[in-house]
DNA sequence: TAGATTGTTAATCGATTAACAATC
DNA sequence: TAGATTGTTAATCGATTAACAATC
């Protein structure tokens, strides 16, 4: 008998699973059907065993010598991760921000359709990506009865945390913060946090360290 | 005498001084004039063992019984970034998320000013953020003539790895990638990845397992 | 068959956390 | 002084990488 038991994948095993997926897609659009680890790998410049325990935490099994099958790869990847059948989601904050998000065409494909837009202060016949922008007094009624779960966030850091816990009131699950602002709504609700300063961070240092290479990165490039 | 051996800071420190910053801003608006790793750690959900040696690993020093003087280590840790001086960027596509970046107020407090807008196909007399939308091909002679290093990559995916290429090729040093793809440019440029798709991926999946909690995550909540 | 590949266990590496002396 | 706090060394934890048997 099998019991079931998830070792609760890491979150760096998680955020490698797109990586995988991106890659599968473009190799099953080059009629490739099977893939081994060791591709994968090379690619990406990882470990192969680190792939191989990613793929088997998502729950893919493969068959020694043969590898993967590519399109039962990418089934199982993207069940995993929810991104097969399609999730609806809110999207409050109608600034530019919002506007790129709605534009975004990549949401779709990873099974995220905004179906309503909500601000603080819509303007009047405001429209953001064909939809009407709604104020956020109507978001709660919506959300009940569209049984929507996740939300993303994006109106200005000085409104994120009033409007967040709205969102968090109205009954959403999940919200998918773009305010750069830590939001701690609870345990009720997942909060993950999109902080392009921390990306930045990064950036500027390794920048930085580029000019002034008193610690070294990795690898030095021969010349 | 003194050896300064920066001993190399990691990722996860690096990632974590910009929400110490953004929290000594707050205090600093607030009249605070000393602080401790203990009030950041609390605040933030961190280890102060863990604070502690971030802050040291940016250089700063504090004093036994008193902590840290707020506005020296928020100079510190400005200083370390490299957000005390203006850096110039250029952003490279006028689409929807090029027009929200440059419509993002938080650049300029971190240092950073885009200076040119460019696109691959610039509509005639497009404006974005009050300055016209360049063609790239006017972007190398003005990355040499403004001693620009630092590219925003805000095209799609389509497009992004020839318009990085040219990017390099006109002498940026960094580029932050927006668009959904890794980008190797080699080891001469510093690129950095901001990928939505992996933040997605961690929010699906701990969504998911709320509804279906076969892997518990950290703590229940008391009722 | 031989060789490539999976699945898994063990070793390594690095980051986080604990312990504690120094100190203002 | 006593207590809070820094700075640092040691212990723990978890993720990555290496080793290797099983296998198609």
């Amino acid at each position: 008998m099998l019991v079931a038991m998830t070792t609760s994948i890491s979150v760096p095993s998680l955020r490698r699973l797109p990586l995988y997926l991106r890659l599968l897609e473009t190799w099953r659009a080059e009629g490739r059907t099977q893939v081994s680890c060791t591709h994968l790998a090379d690619d990406l410049g990882f470990d192969s065993t680190q792939v191989r325990k990613d793929l088997a935490a998502a729950g893919a099994t493969g068959r020694p010598k043969i590898g993967y099958d590519l399109q039962e790869l990418r089934d199982v990847l993207r069940r995993f991760l929810g991104w097969d059948n399609p999730g609806e989601a809110f999207l409050v904050g109608a600034g530019p921000l919002g506007q790129a998000l709605v534009a975004y065409e990549g949401f779709a494909a990873r099974g995220l359709a905004i179906v309503a837009v909500f601000d603080p202060a819509p303007a009047p016949g405001a429209m953001v990506g064909g939809k009407p922008v709604l104020p956020l007094t109507k978001l709660k009624d919506l959300a009940g009865r569209m049984h929507v779960r996740l939300g993303i966030l994006a109106v200005p850091a000085d409104q994120a945390l009033a409007t967040g816990q709205l969102m968090a009131g109205a009954g959403l699950q999940g919200i998918w913060n773009f305010a750069p602002l830590r939001l701690d709504l609870g345990a009720q609700v997942v909060v993950e946090q999109v902080d392009l300063a921390q990306s930045l961070a990064v950036l500027s240092h390794r920048l930085a360290s580029l000019s002034n290479p008193s610690d070294p990165p990795k690898s030095p490039e021969p010349p």
